[in-house]
DNA sequence: GCGACCGTTCGACCGCCGTCGAAGCGGTCC
DNA sequence: GGACCGCTTCGACGGCGGTCGAACGGTCGC
């Protein structure tokens, strides 16, 4: 009887048709503001504030604000499992829920994350270019305008000399006022992916070579067969 | 917002404490009768019969009667996975959430069912006698007033030539009468495990071998380091 | 067959929680 | 600094759902 997790109060949460829609809407690991959850929720904009002051409360997702927004996204991949272990068990739409069990998966897999990737994908590369030595420690400065990207920003990364280089070879050309390198903590992968110029310009290569291709309505991202090999090739991924 | 199972139905169901006490209770695969089940949660039968339905009409338990008695048990593994996700979840007692966690996944891998092994390794063992030819199909009975110990019962196994010799030479002594086979479709595993006197039998042997250890109050079961090895050798497990 | 027992259904009570509009707080833009 | 905007808090309303005891259908034991 005492010892126990309080398991039902987390389903309690999951429990209310709208909170769910909230969190399934950030099941791709978006930070969205409380505005667009109330009505992707279609409900007011109170209630919106108070189920997502439950589920904060409750560990589900957590918030940054970012002027006068409010950011709300998961707190963690344990959340995308679990949501993933529910919609295994909601029978009603047998079909949808398998199509959106597989899309949930191939989000986690690779994605957009505004203009570069995300997903395992994109920490692959992330952690190719690091331990290849293309990219190492610095003192870059992030803007802090920026829509919120990820949990902590404090490590400051930077090109190496052959990073240049390599950049300049694999078909990615910079400003030279834009090579400042700028990075997300990913949501699935909780490691970092780069965004910024350099990496928008490397998904704006990789889809200019074919081997990624990105869905035209969602953020999904789908390896091509030459991409396969020309990315395992490149980055070992 | 059409197009989205009513996962929140299935959160709703697990939004009551009773009833994730009964889930709870259910988790390592036993099925228990109904009035168990509301002695565990702390309510009165009728609730509990309540409770019982609603989780039967949500697909999270399955009913089997038996006599007067009517047993519960989980649904399937989808269910496991799914109460494992949200133990990850509930925070409240983070210490005895993971030691929770971790014994859940220790009764995944192996375990007694009343006098046998199951889990992981009791599969392991059925699919090696099989696949090696020491249990082949058969026309046995089973006995129609045992408990309830599975979900379909339509295979027949019968031990071979081969297989008898082996029960012999591995140490196990069955009385001639004793030597039909029964066994249990394994809850966590979904496969049939061995049941009757050889996997009663066979787990003894395992005890007096050294191999395996039976926790003194609950189903557990360790292999020791020598089992280990002696489990793969004999076993491939 | 008749009592004992297990389980479900019924009816009534109670409490909790989701809902919204209005008001309050903080930050932005001009 | 003033007006606007995003978000949260407050208060009041309404409904859904858990709870129990009592009554009912089935099954086993003698």
């Amino acid at each position: 009887m005492p010892g126990d997790a309080d398991i039902a109060a987390v389903g309690a949460l999951l429990g209310d048709e709208r909170r769910c829609r909230i969190l399934l809407a950030l099941d791709d690991g978006r930070a969205l503001p409380a505005s667009r959850l109330a009505a992707e929720a279609g409900v007011s904009a109170s209630t919106a504030s108070t189920h997502l002051g439950k589920l904060r409360e409750g560990g589900l997702v957590t918030v940054q604000t970012h002027g006068r927004h409010r950011f709300y996204r998961l707190a963690g991949p344990h959340v995308g499992r679990l949501l993933e272990a529910m919609v295994a068990l909601a029978p009603p739409r047998p079909v949808t829920s398998l199509r959106e069990g597989t899309r949930a998966r191939a989000l986690r897999r690779a994605r957009t994350c505004y203009d570069h990737l995300a997903g395992e994908l994109g920490v692959a590369i992330m952690r190719h270019l690091v331990d290849a030595g293309l990219l190492g420690g610095g003192d870059g400065r992030r803007d802090p305008a920026d829509p919120p990207v990820g949990f902590g920003h404090d490590v400051d990364y930077r090109f190496t000399a052959e990073g240049d280089a390599w950049l300049d070879d694999f078909g990615v050309r910079l400003a030279p006022g834009r090579r400042a390198v700028r990075y997300c903590v990913d949501w699935t992968e909780q490691e970092h992916h780069l965004s910024g110029a350099a990496g928008a310009g490397i998904l704006a290569r990789l889809v200019e070579l074919g081997w990624v291709r990105r869905a035209p309505k969602d953020r999904a991202v789908t390896v091509t067969e030459a991409g396969r090999e020309g990315l395992a090739r490149t980055f070992g991924a």
